[in-house]
DNA sequence: ACGGAATATTCGTTTTAATGTATATAAATA
DNA sequence: TATTTATATACATTAAAACGAATATTCCGT
């Protein structure tokens, strides 16, 4: 963390230069917790795919994540230094904007068969 | 900007993904204004890779030039959204804590036949 | 123990980004 | 005008990231 912060830097905003990454961390922003085959569901991408994404994205530490039975359950890290939670929260805020965003979270309502928290 | 947000926020996050544009974006947040032969000498990079870096970092908005002679100045853009300057501002910050920028800022200083403002 | 659902990983391929070298342009100066 | 200095661009190559498809793993329910 404290050695070469350079490339912990680079890590974190390579984490949010993709769209799937951004949608899925938006999503996480409104809905609090949210799992693979949910997020599978609302952006209608390929399973592995999503679940390579969120690897990244907990690899840089922007997400944390809870096994629960079957499911991966993530959500925005608790855990984040000052700046690493000011760009997450700037990514955030960019999205809001977005009509992708808006969509990404009505989809998701319309989910059946959501996990059990 | 306001057609496509999530594009515009994976420029500016991928514009923040390189140590050559972090360290000329923490070299202008501590000298102000800084030309392209200034972040040659002080990088110690090859003179066609600061240029294509910096006109990565112009295409993204997050730098304005200014031509005066021969010299290409740049500076921190006037004109970002809220959370660009938010993006801009926790990159820079992370840097300060970091070694290399310190370096920077002092080699700078050491060097001659700096161009005139 | 077996089958099915959710998730993770591997592997080969494709796409995208970064690079070095050479060259072009532009402005100052001799 | 010729030369020098600063900067930009073009092109071919290399390196890194993302991908699809297949397969492995984990956990639940039967």
């Amino acid at each position: 963390m404290y050695i070469n912060i350079m490339k912990y830097a680079i890590e974190t905003f390579s984490a949010l230069s993709d769209p799937i990454r951004l949608r899925c961390l938006s999503l996480l922003a409104v809905e609090g917790e949210v799992c693979i085959c949910e997020f599978v569901y609302t952006l209608e991408e390929a399973q592995p795919k999503i679940s390579r994404h969120m690897k990244s994205l907990k690899d840089a530490g922007l997400v944390q994540s809870r096994k629960e039975a079957q499911w991966m359950h993530f959500r925005i890290s608790e855990h984040m230094s000052s700046w690493q939670e000011q760009a997450v929260g700037a990514a955030i805020v960019a999205m809001v904007d977005s009509e992708q965003s808006k969509e990404d979270a009505k989809r998701l309502k319309t989910m059946k068969n959501r996990p059990p928290r």
